[in-house]
DNA sequence: AATGTTTTCGCAAAGGTTTGCGAAAACATT
DNA sequence: AATGTTTTCGCAAACCTTTGCGAAAACATT
């Protein structure tokens, strides 16, 4: 008997269907001995409640929606890892989908994401996202959604960050502390909020410091753009010059222009990044970075997630704590 | 009016349920008149289906599943990337679920797949995996299986496979044109599929030359085990030497290996891997090795699986070629 | 006007589960 | 035996959509 139901059960068995139904969760209602009948037919059928009916009938799936721009990325990855494992443990499971750098694919999986009322979204916006509102009005429909990464810069929703501003302060300490006489300093898309807050929190430091160290800024979209502009700058490379990075896109691509210009690390050159720890370990000396952990921004979002699921008081906005992991590259 | 039904908008239209389903869908029997009466006010109630009845009626969802031992990985992450965009354009969401290297959550993932009626899944077991028949069970509820990766030794399923074969020949004949006086060969974990095909191939070709290189095989279960294995040999390295690794997570550990003891690509010693592209680029020279592209593996994974959905004559193994991608590591 | 044809729409069932409420059955109390 | 209490179970509705079939309404033909 393929595809068993409570219905057949029942026929099967001469009792009815909410008989079955109260047996099999064992209902007090239900006496010991029809349980015992209930249950074994039950398992020798391999019955399996139809999730369809019960999402019907319960109005919600136990499924958690999950969007970021692009899945193949150090740090969504590991994210993406941490939300899979906590979701897994609590009954959910992951409805993943890219924005693949699209408003429009955006818009599309939001609606997609809605249809399938999740019981929440962890997302991740696009810096051209013009959907937030569409984001917004989920709350509606009572599901959560924890923004994460690249937060809309607005209050009244729940967010899980990175500390943005500290890890900017520990390497602009660390840089400082270097007392090299040259600085190159990367960051990424300026429209991100993550860039924002890092650059802003980088240059106070370095300001509150009166540090007559010399500076340059630079803003790369990714690790092409990283290598050519640093490239273009080590062409006449000064002693004692420190290469920050904002983030591993950035620092695979500075790397890169380093290891072309046979640079040693550290006695060329130095080189601090921020970052989920994976890339900087690939190179040796490791690259020494403010860590960053995706996985452990997925933990804490999860734990977020789950309190507004529950319907509990939930703090607005969690932030991790940052701190410095020390390598050989300064 | 939260959660518009037909029912609420056949209300107060005063006509029937069955109406406005079939004038939403344009149906012939419904005139214009009525048919714009309710897409009026389908758009301004903002009226979406549900998808869950609609799940109950038709029996099924659009959900593809995708089960991998973990996301964090270079060439997972590319597959799922390829799976998630080929799946969003055909109108099917993923559902990702990590068997974390543990049978028993594989097993269970396997439960919540048939529960939630996935409409197909894609299946990298664990070399330890003792599941298998589950899977092939799945034939019976017409879920179709393809396995990829790391695919069971039997015949009868769907299988999208790197070609491990030829890149295992591309690499033994790239090795033995360079006419290197001692290689290094590092293989993954011996239960796996990849890891048998890609080392018989690799010693049949050498075999076939009559080449009396001196080749020392390694197992490596993790790229820091491939580093220590490495390492001890690199003590006493001998000139004109060649490591050739099965995979990119080998390859960070033999390259931490090489870097610490500060040998000069290709100089002092000489690297090749089979790989998906991103690791090697990461050093330079970049690493030559043989593209086993996990995205190109998704798409073509993704044409084996919906010609099983819509029931098309299937050729159970798919082949995914391979070519040599030089870099300056020779 | 009577009959035939087409257009337009509603009834009702099916898909499977859950649950409030009521009823029958079993048992206990006087 | 009559009444009260508890145990045990079934009815039926609800969740929402889809669709075969039949019926009413509108129109055309003679």
């Amino acid at each position: 008997m393929t595809n068993p139901t409570l219905k057949k059960i029942a026929e099967t068995l001469g009792c009815s269907i909410s008989t079955v139904s109260r047996a099999l969760k064992f209902h007090p209602d239900i006496s010991v001995k029809t349980r015992e009948k209930v249950l074994e037919l039950a398992n020798t059928l391999e019955y399996e409640p139809n999730v369809f009916a019960v999402h019907l009938r319960t109005k919600h799936s136990n499924v958690i929606g999950l969007m970021v721009p692009v899945i193949a990325n150090y740090f969504y990855e590991s994210f993406i890892t941490a939300i899979e494992e906590e979701s897994r443990k609590n009954g959910y499971t992951l409805m993943i989908l890219q924005s693949a750098n699209d408003p429009t694919i955006e818009l599309a999986n939001i609606k997609l994401f809605r249809q399938n009322r999740v019981s929440g979204l962890f997302v991740c916006t696009l810096p051209n996202s013009n959907n937030i509102d569409q984001l917004i009005k989920l709350k509606e429909l009572n599901i959560p959604v924890v923004f994460f990464d690249n937060v809309p810069n607005q209050t009244g929703i729940y967010k899980s960050c990175i500390a943005d501003e500290l890890a900017a302060n520990i390497a602009a300490e660390a840089i400082l502390k270097s007392k090299k006489k040259q600085v190159y300093a990367l960051f990424g898309d300026a429209r991100l909020t993550t860039t924002q807050k890092r650059l802003h929190a980088f240059q106070a430091t370095i300001l509150k410091n009166n540090s007559l160290m010399p500076i340059k800024i630079f803003h790369a979209i990714n690790s092409i753009d990283a290598e050519k502009q640093l490239e273009s700058q080590l062409a006449n490379l000064k002693k004692s010059t420190i290469v920050f990075c904002m983030s591993d896109e950035l620092l695979i691509g500075a790397m890169r222009a380093i290891q072309i210009k046979k640079l040693k690390i550290p006695e060329e050159i130095s080189v601090i990044s921020i970052s989920n720890g994976f890339i900087p370990k690939l190179y040796y000396p490791n690259i020494t970075y403010i860590e960053t952990s995706g996985y452990k921004l997925g933990k804490l979002a999860c734990t977020q997630m789950l309190a507004c699921i529950s319907g509990a008081i939930v703090v607005e906005e969690l932030t991790l704590d940052a701190a410095l992991v020390e390598g050989g590259s300064i």
